[in-house]
DNA sequence: AACTATTTATAAGA
DNA sequence: TTCTTATAAATAGTT
């Protein structure tokens, strides 16, 4: 139904195909809509484009309900007649069918585990093996995901602090600067004072050097400990 | 598409209802099935007709795996789809109580199958990669004594048609030596009889040798089917 | 189950 | 994406 008949093959064209999976897919919701409503039937509809985005349908907007009804269909292997049925009877389907649901996933988790594994076929422990090898791969590959966030986080706080310790020279250097400049004077004041024969000179501004030099010498040590910490795993 | 509009409501004759749900039902089967191929697309439908007969389509035949997708894409918890008016309490809970270790477990399956990882801790991850492993070991180790059980059995075999060989061969051995036997006293006989002038000579030995030899060589022709065979995977 | 007049869906083009 | 349109396909009503 168009200009030109269509082959029923994958769709080359990337775009072509899009364009194609956008119409037909709302034509085929369309079309499960109509059925449902002209002939009384209970449908879901599950599409997954190429690039996985869900599209969606189901009668009464309760997929959930339609997909246990077909588990239970499947696993009944009969139809269920949800309106005649007493519900007491109801409640037993149900309770069966999750016993063995039950069942089949403690089965199945064991063999993921490596355990039990003597009834299994020689094919169903490759498919096995293969199962656990790409779970292995994948739970690695998210371990070094979260190692990758971590060590990111540690280049971020590296950063700020090495940021933090420019700043701290920064000011340190104006300081001793000053303090150089504080004691020039003192120097020049003292040199006057020899210059123009003895008189008690001031010690005021020589005394306080030390107590900059202790301040300076601390100053580099708390550096020390903080930039030279371990970048990892802190 | 027909003879006549069609309003979207439920067909209120039975059997009209029916034959437009036949109808219906192979269209939309047939364009589920376009454009999963068309456009590359994975898909489930559904049906079940008003009087609870199931109709499904799937692509790669795989309907449960598209299930456990569409359930991973809207994880999200679901009411009971019990009657609350049901007295039947112990039952209810029951339920419940499965209904809540049917979730415990397909969350344990999902990340043994290396799915839904990023809700794990780093430690969690590592402990699940401990647990992969061992499975992995496991179930290589039950597929080698697979194997080696193979081996054994067909070593076993082997040995067991060797065994066969030899003693044919010994009894060929034997049958052709009573045949050179005969043929030795038939020749004396001939040579005898020629000696004493011509008499019609026995055929009857000498004739019986090809048989012999297509026995021998039917066989050896046996034991190289039998020997050359691969081991493993018979 | 076939037929066929129509409606509907949609491929291609804009 | 959306609209338009020529044409293929689906199907409602009929046989």
């Amino acid at each position: 139904m168009g200009r030109g008949r269509v082959q029923l093959k994958r769709i080359e064209s990337k775009i072509n195909r899009q364009v194609t999976f956008s119409k037909r897919r709302s034509g085929l919701l369309k079309k499960a809509h109509e059925i449902s409503v002209l002939c009384d039937a209970e449908l879901a509809l599950i599409i997954f484009s190429s690039r996985g985005k869900l599209y969606e349908y189901s009668t009464g907007t309760c997929m959930e309900r339609i997909l246990e009804q077909y588990e239970r269909y499947r696993y009944a292997e009969r139809a269920l007649l949800i309106n005649e049925s007493d519900p007491q009877e109801d409640l037993r389907n149900e309770y069966g069918y999750l016993k063995s649901k039950v069942d089949a996933l403690q089965r199945s988790r064991s063999h993921l585990l490596g355990e039990k594994l003597d009834t299994l076929s020689l094919e169903e422990l490759q498919q096995l093996e293969q199962q656990l090898e790409t779970a292995l791969k994948r739970t690695r590959s998210q371990m070094n995901q979260h190692l990758l966030d971590c060590i990111a986080e540690h280049q971020r706080k590296e950063k700020s602090l090495l940021e933090q310790k420019i700043a701290l020279k920064k000011k340190i250097i104006e300081s001793e600067n000053s303090i150089k400049m504080l004691q020039q004077m003192s120097t020049n004041k003292h040199c006057q004072a020899q210059i123009s024969s003895s008189s008690p000179p001031t010690f005021q501004a020589t005394n306080s050097v030390p107590t900059i030099n202790i301040g300076t010498y601390l100053a580099c040590s708390a550096g020390q400990d903080v930039f030279d910490e371990p970048l990892l795993f802190g």
